[in-house]
DNA sequence: CAACGCCTTCGAGCGCGCTCCAGGTCAACC
DNA sequence: GGTTGACCTGGAGCGCGCTCGAAGGCGTTG
């Protein structure tokens, strides 16, 4: 049930030096707990928590970012609008960062399709 | 015609610092030419060069492979093969990466359907 | 009892991609 | 002639996000 952290580093696919770093800096809404001899026990809800940071940090957001997210809940109900308004506005973000890097992929593409022409043209006048 | 390294940078929004510091790298295909005084002077083929630069580190190209493929443009004709192999590797891990950053938004938007929906829960009870 | 393996903390180190600074040259303008 | 300003070079510095190393504790295993 409570993972140990070379446990939960593989369920999560951090390393364990990520794991602690983040507990560290404040990524994590509170600390993981101990086992009698002093070694972190990963809960399923700190792996649930550690999944939503690592889906934030996937798509963007700066370890700063979350570590404000996690103040919110940290801190209890009544902020709901404040963690509404930073998931949104990092939305927005990631939406205008899908927008760019597909309009760029979409040159490369074209660039891509000029090379390969090319190569085709050249088959067939080798042919 | 040829622009200064100020004018470049304003054109394609990188900073003459960063124009300088690609140059040093071997990210662009030839040194920029210079004026009498030594000054650097960018052509619209120079421009043209920078833009593809700034496409492939904007979907993620790391610094290296970009000098990689300049070096293989650098070489001339002959390579069109590696190049075109070095750019399709690129689209493979761009396509990967958005369908990661697309999945893992599906599952924030999700979360900030539930704060949404709270939020309006709350706001019906206390109307 | 010794060795092994996994964990602990603290702090330093690193790779990336710029970004900035010092000190100098040159051209133009007042 | 002097000042301003854009540019030059070489090298240092920085912010980010880890990543690693040293030194030590605890508990099982041969």
């Amino acid at each position: 049930m409570a993972l140990s952290i070379a446990e939960a580093a593989a369920a999560c696919g951090l390393s364990a030096d990520t794991l602690r770093y983040y507990e560290r800096d404040g990524l994590l809404v509170r600390p993981v707990g101990r086992s009698a001899s002093g070694h972190r026990r990963y809960t399923d809800s700190d792996l649930g928590w550690i999944e939503m940071v690592t889906r934030l940090r996937a798509t963007g957001m700066p370890i700063r970012d979350v570590r404000r997210y996690a103040a919110l809940v940290r801190a209890g109900d009544g902020n709901e609008v404040a963690r509404l308004e930073l998931l949104q506005a990092h939305r927005e973000r990631v939406l205008a960062d899908l927008a760019e890097v597909t309009a760029h992929l979409a040159a490369i593409d074209h660039k891509i399709d000029l090379y390969a022409g090319r190569l085709v043209d050249s088959a067939e006048l080798t042919a």
